[in-house]
RNA sequence: GGGAGUUUAGCUCAGCUGGUUCAGAGCAUCUGCCUUACAAGCAGAGGGUCACUGGUUCGAACCCAGUAACUCCCA
């Protein structure tokens, strides 16, 4: 690139780094001596195409990794993606239904065929795209959840599981999708506000008992003359009445006392249900008599095992109603709800239908209404595993970032449930559960072995073969594959000593967001004591959502997300690198905006400047070196730096970090330093200085290179730093080691930059150009000697001399800066009334915090109270103050006259 | 309904064990500059009752209690 380019162009830096990255192998980590440091990428969906929740928490990895890597560790990033089972299967699904093929046509295996089809084809879109992003991770190590030998893994996994007790199968509610006819997550149901009818339905209540001898046909042949009383529920689904195991009243519910004990019969089918007793009823909703409905209702169903109620599900797979229903049965859900309707109407049953605005779940996939459904399950007991995983935490052998995230996790893993390990899909890794033609089953990983393990059984199994096994249709869920990923990866199960395992587990920080503390996080925690007796990781760092700058969460819906790959090309990676790390506190929210990454760019293209002024300079070695206090200073303001950048990444304040970065080379690299040394136009520059200033720029290239690897790359190679070998290049570059600081110019610099902005200042005020050139005396009332300074204030304020004067000039502006006073004699005369005013001004708010440090002083609870050294400093404050209001008192009066 | 968190400048955020490193940073704004590294820039300036109300303390943005608003997680 050429280097008189005004600004900096970052397609073609970007493009041609990555490839000689990759070419030389730097991403690349085998186990050797040196200490190791190690991240594993929280896999992607294959189903996604990379959004800013993928720039933000992979520029965080990525700045982790280089950064580790130039402070010399091995550094070692995992890729790879996760198979998503859920969304990838409606992705395929998807796919077959526009080519016209049904699911429902296809054996497993076909399916599966398409299915990894689709997989190839788009499974690796993100990991590609983060490339532009300059991810380093190690390529050759990238993984896939179901690969062999993770799929291996998890199917071990499983077994041992089993073996320990902690696999069982139960019953549980899921949301079913009749049309789909499967199960999906939560998160694949959309809830929607729609307009329904609320149906009044009156059920008789009857007095007695059936134990005095009347029988249920008894009362359906007795219609409503032998009862006395009717109660009447509020429901949305009349339909499932049939369903029905009892009726839950509020026991406080002063209506319904004379209810108590008794039990209620339900219209058309004419069965009888209990009348029950829960605070679990709202009073003041609908009419304070429930339905319970076990099987079709998941607070229904909870309320059930509370009570002991019979479960009765009147539904097919495919959302019609079966013989349990007794009456309507093969209609499907929707039409048996308008047929009932005007069923109950006829029995006069139905007391008034009312218009009711209520959530509805819709699958995202096929759009049909969630049906909450009981199936069998699979289950991971969760109790005893959490237990060590909570005390990892709680002990800090694993920290989270921010801290407050540790009291969300214990109370998670205080308040854990078993944790739901099937899916009715075919994506995934088949549940190793064997069925015999008896009902019975076996766990194990092939036919050949269930075989075996049913013989072992009580029954007689001796005839069966492999034939007359059934595998469980179910597959995993994808979390029970991605809570093994830090083992998995360095095949830990297959071959749990390999040196890789040995070598980089535990690893060292995971980035990755709060949503997934509990599904991932807290589980991989959970395999890693299981599995390797060991945490997986030391800390984790939990990134916010990136939100737009309204705070809306970003969607696709609402059409707010950039895209990441437009970003990268409008601002390049650098900037948007930059940009998203400037928004981004850990552990908060983002509110994302462009302008960030443009700030990004600015900062690039002052880099790519201050460069090109260096660049551009001629050598005279004959020239003294004018500039060694500007040396000096930098120098020590660069050690300063590095400490204060240091501490920042030890506390993952990656933001402040970058921020302390930009400050340095903005400000004091590029405002004041190259101001302070730069020669005058078409001069040339003293070697020495030369020589430093490029030894800098080398220096700040390396504290840069992990949050901008493209620009700080680019610029390593140029001719000015002299010749590089091949391996030469930033990325493995060692950062620079502590210096000393000098405490002492530090701040005495900082004393002669404001009596420069002092300058500067009133230049601004009193309109005069920074052309014209000034004088300035100095009547000196501390111990900083100004003279030595003299040449930087005299450059960068263009001053002609400082003078030092014993008494005060009249008629010249003055400013102090501490207890120095300085004066600027001008043609034109000082208006003594502003300047009355003016020091009126100070010496009212002097007075002011005199005065507060004087009560304090003089405050004897203080005294006896306060830490010495606080009391030291106020007592250097009331010093200072004091000697400066002499100062002010002086000038008043000399103004007076 | 249960739990957690947030509230500081127009915006995004720092502010550690209460005490001149206590009210700060970056961006944005305003003023003046096309001063040959950079107008994607330079120089300078303005801007806050630290959500509200009480309390503890010699002293509170910080500790405690209550109130309000918002956010997230679990149901």
């Amino acid at each position: 690139m050429s280097i008189s380019n005004k600004t900096y162009q970052p397609k073609e830096a970007e493009d041609k780094w990555y490839s000689y990255w990759l070419q030389h192998k730097f991403f690349r980590s085998v186990p050797d001596e040196r200490e190791p440091y190690t991240i594993v990428m929280p896999p992607p969906n294959v189903t996604g195409v990379l959004h800013m929740g993928h720039m933000l928490n992979n520029t965080i990895q990525d700045v982790l990794i280089r950064r580790a890597r130039m402070q010399g560790k091995n550094a070692c990033w995992v890729p790879g993606t996760d198979h998503a089972s859920i969304a990838t299967e409606a992705k395929v699904v998807a796919m077959l239904k526009e080519r016209g093929i049904a699911k429902k046509d296809l054996t497993r295996a076909e399916f599966l065929s398409y299915a990894w089809e689709w997989k190839e084809k788009y499974g690796g879109i993100i990991l590609d795209q983060l490339k532009k992003l300059g991810a380093s991770c190690d390529w050759d190590r990238t993984r896939f959840t179901m690969d062999d030998d993770l799929s291996e893994a998890v199917i071990d996994t499983f077994i041992d599981l089993y073996k320990k007790g902690l696999i069982y199968r139960g019953v549980r509610m899921v949301n079913w999708d009749p049309q789909g006819k499967t199960a999906v997550s939560d998160e694949e149901v959309i809830r929607k506000e729609v307009n329904q009818k609320l149906y009044y339905i009156k059920y008789a209540v009857k007095s007695e008992s059936p134990k005095d001898g009347k029988t249920e046909s008894d009362l359906a042949d007795l219609p409503s003359s032998g009862l006395s009383d009717f109660l009447t529920i509020a429901t949305t689904r009349p339909e499932t009445i049939m369903a029905d195991a009892a009726i839950c009243i509020n026991p406080n519910d002063e209506r319904y006392f004379h209810l108590h004990g008794k039990k209620a019969i339900i219209p058309l089918i004419n069965r009888e249900i209990p009348i029950i007793l829960d605070e679990y009823v709202t009073m003041d909703f609908g009419t304070g008599c429930l339905k319970v409905t076990p099987a079709h209702d998941l607070n229904d169903y909870e309320l059930g095992i509370k009570h002991h109620l019979p479960v009765i599900d009147i539904l097919n797979d495919d959302g019609t109603l079966n013989e349990k229903a007794q009456i309507l049965v093969g209609e499907d859900r929707f039409i048996a709800r308008k047929k009932i309707a005007t069923l109950l109407e006829e029995a006069g049953s139905l007391e008034k239908i009312e218009d009711y605005k209520s959530q509805v779940g819709f699958s995202e996939r096929t759009d049909a209404v969630i049906e909450p459904k009981l199936s069998m399950q699979w289950f991971c007991k969760m109790g005893e595993m959490a237990k060590p995983a909570l005390d990892y935490v709680l002990d800090g052998d694993i920290k989270l970032i921010p801290e407050k995230f540790e009291n969300t996790y214990r109370h998670w893993m205080e308040n854990v449930r078993d944790w739901n390990i099937s899916r009715q899909l075919w994506w995934g890794q088949q549940i190793p559960a064997w069925y015999l033609p008896n009902g019975q089953y076996v766990i194990a990983k092939t036919a050949e072995e269930a075989l075996v393990e049913a013989q072992k059984l009580t029954t007689d199994n001796s005839q069966l073969t492999t034939v007359d096994l059934t595998q469980d249709e179910d597959v995993l869920d994808t979390w029970f594959s991605s809570w093994l990923w830090p083992i998995s990866v360095f095949d830990g199960f297959k071959d749990p000593n390999n040196a890789d395992i040995n070598y980089y587990y535990p690893t060292n920080d995971l980035v990755t967001a709060p949503e997934i503390l509990f599904f991932w996080v807290a589980r991989m925690i959970m395999a890693g004591h299981e599995f390797r007796g060991a945490v997986p990781f030391k800390n984790v760092y939990l990134t916010g959502i990136v939100r737009d700058k309204l705070g809306r969460k970003m969607s696709k819906s609402l059409g707010n997300s950039p895209d990441p790959i437009g970003l990268i090309e409008k601002f390049g990676a650098d900037g948007v690198r930059v940009g998203m790390l400037l928004c981004s506190p850990a552990g908060n929210d983002l509110m994302f905006d462009e302008s960030y990454c443009e700030q990004g760019r600015n900062f690039a293209n002052k880099i790519w400047n201050a460069f090109k002024l260096i660049k551009g300079w001629e050598v005279d070695n004959s020239l003294p070196n004018p500039n060694k206090i500007a040396i000096e200073w930098f120098d020590s303001r660069f050690n300063q730096a590095l400490v204060e950048i240091e501490a920042d990444f030890a506390q993952y304040r990656l933001s402040e970090a970058l921020m302390a970065t930009y400050k340095l080379v903005w400000d004091d690299f590029c405002a004041w330093y190259l101001e302070m040394i730069k020669p005058v136009y078409q001069h040339p520059i003293d070697n020495e200085t030369y020589q430093k200033t490029i030894s800098f720029f080398e220096n700040i290239l390396k504290i840069l290179h992990p949050f901008m690897p493209f620009i700080t790359e680019e610029l390593w190679h140029d001719e000015l730093f002299g010749e590089r070998i091949e391996q030469d290049c930033c990325i493995v570059a060692q950062l620079p080691n502590n210096g000393e600081t000098n405490t002492q110019l530090l701040t005495e610099t900082e004393s002669v930059k404001q009596v420069i902005a002092q300058i500067r200042n009133i230049r601004n005020s009193k309109q005069i150009s920074p052309k014209e050139i000034l004088g300035l005396s100095l009547k000196s009332g501390s111990a900083l000697n100004y003279k030595t300074y003299e040449p930087i204030i005299a450059k960068l304020a263009n001053i002609s001399e400082l003078s030092i004067v014993d008494d005060k000039i009249s008629g010249a502006i003055s400013f102090m800066v501490h207890t120095d006073e300085f004066y600027i004699p001008l043609n034109e005369s000082v208006d003594p009334v502003a300047e009355r005013a003016r020091l009126l001004k100070e010496k009212e708010y002097l007075d002011g915090f005199l005065k507060s440090v004087n009560a304090k002083l003089g405050n004897e609870r203080f005294m006896n109270n306060a830490k010495p050294e606080i009391i030291e400093v106020e007592l250097k404050k009331k010093n200072d103050a004091e000697a400066k209001l002499k100062l002010l008192e002086e000038s008043l009066s000399s103004l007076a006259y």
